[in-house]
DNA sequence: TGCGGGGGCTAACTAATGTTAATGTGAGGC
DNA sequence: GCCTCACATTAACATTAGTTAGCCCCCGCA
């Protein structure tokens, strides 16, 4: 009988293409540890050998990230519960990126080299787990879009609009209200700006009338509108059940 | 008896992940045709249906792209002679970003869902094509580093260095010349900068020394300064060959 | 309860980049 | 061989975003 944990990775991949009763199996056949991270822990460090783990994450959220020689840093992606945090990494040898927790994170840790052997002898989880990488990499796609071509307000309303598109989904907003756990120097770092023009950003989103903050604590007051600013589709997500409205 | 052009995919793929004779054969007896794009013809429009076939490069350039609806254009990846184009809609449903013919371009157009079938069925080549995505996602990676992170003359001279790097892997480089076939609009567009101030950061770096142009041909002066102004390292690249310094 | 520190907030100033617009220049068409 | 057009170049000016710095507030901790 599978246990809880490892149907929420069951449930991820068969939102990403259909699984057969064999490949479930096959999946629940997988050594796996659960794990516990402290907030702000490195999980995977740039430049190094990939790890002997895949993780999927059971709570909390993580980031990956890169540096630059000049010292700044850019977040490049951000993982909350139900997400796979080494898709990107599965086949390659070295780390190109960091992935660190944000918050306290909690993991399950299957074994790499036997999720490897599953997948290439069942073309479902192949598919599966390919989907879900090809979406990370639309997400990253994205991206470069909202800090190479959008202007600072709409970046910072951009990644509102993604965490609540994603928060949903993931079951983390509690009455149109949800925490965003980076602090204003973290989304400058995720977006491409400075703490202080974030700060900028964010006074002005909320005294539009788009957004009501208290503390990190974010409710979207006008999502048309905010879209609108943020220039958000969530096409990219490749959501295959459309999310409401 | 494989032909040639199908060879230079086998080529390509044998670099990602060693491939079988019985890997080879499979390919060599998935259905394609060669096609020739003029300049600057579409090849997938973001939002529709994803192509039935799957292009892999045999000359000429193409570009990966997405607009804002404030009109602004932000080039997302730069595929050139030995990539494959639709790795990042190979199993989804729907475009999520616009391919572009930059110069004339021939693909060769394998049937998507032949390609699929051969895929699944074939561990090595599955590992291989995973691999290329992942690589093409590592790149997407790097380059929202470059667009958030880094000034605008890092930006232009990161490209630069990168197309350096891709070009001379590619066979495209001559006597250290090599052409950057996009005009100075489109090196904004893809770093996210104005076109004005493209030029401002090339003249600049050959007025460093870091380089010398002449229209569109472009040669490194001194690669080790270039590489420091651009904050380069090729580790993203994840060349298994290591390229000559 | 007092302290210490991190993060939020704001202001004043600076620097990087964008905008607009005018001019130059080379390549292809007729 | 000239015209035309797209692209490159440059300058002057406008705007956005970065920098520096100080204060405040909340929270955890002694």
């Amino acid at each position: 009988m599978p246990d809880e944990q490892v149907m929420s990775v069951v449930r991820r991949l068969s939102s990403r293409h259909p699984l057969t009763h064999g490949d479930v199996d096959a999946l629940c056949d997988i050594p796996y540890v659960t794990r516990t991270h402290d907030a702000s822990a490195y999980l995977v460090r740039e430049g190094e050998p990939s790890r002997d783990v895949c993780s999927f994450v059971l709570s909390g959220l993580a980031l990956g990230q890169k540096s630059t020689s000049a010292g700044a840093r850019q977040i490049i992606s951000i993982h909350m519960a139900g997400d796979f945090l080494d898709t990107q990494h599965l086949f390659l040898e070295r780390a190109d990126h960091n992935v660190q927790a944000l918050t306290r994170l909690e993991t399950i840790d299957f074994s790499r080299r036997a999720l490897k052997r599953v997948l290439l002898e069942r073309p479902g989880i192949v598919q599966a787990m390919w989907i879900d990488a090809l979406i990370d990499a639309s997400i990253c796609r994205e991206w470069i879009v909202n800090v190479g071509a959008r202007r600072g307000i709409s970046r910072v309303a951009h990644l509102l609009c993604e965490l609540a598109v994603r928060f949903e989904r993931a079951g983390l907003i509690r009455d149109g209200v949800f925490e965003v756990p980076l602090t204003q120097e973290q989304i400058g770092d995720a977006v491409g700006l400075t703490p202080v023009h974030v700060n900028r950003s964010l006074k002005l989103l909320a005294a539009e009338g788009l957004i009501q903050r208290d503390r990190r604590k974010v409710s979207l007051s006008s999502w048309t509108r905010l879209r609108e600013v943020a220039d958000f589709s969530a096409l990219y997500l490749h959501e295959t059940t459309a999310p409401a409205e």
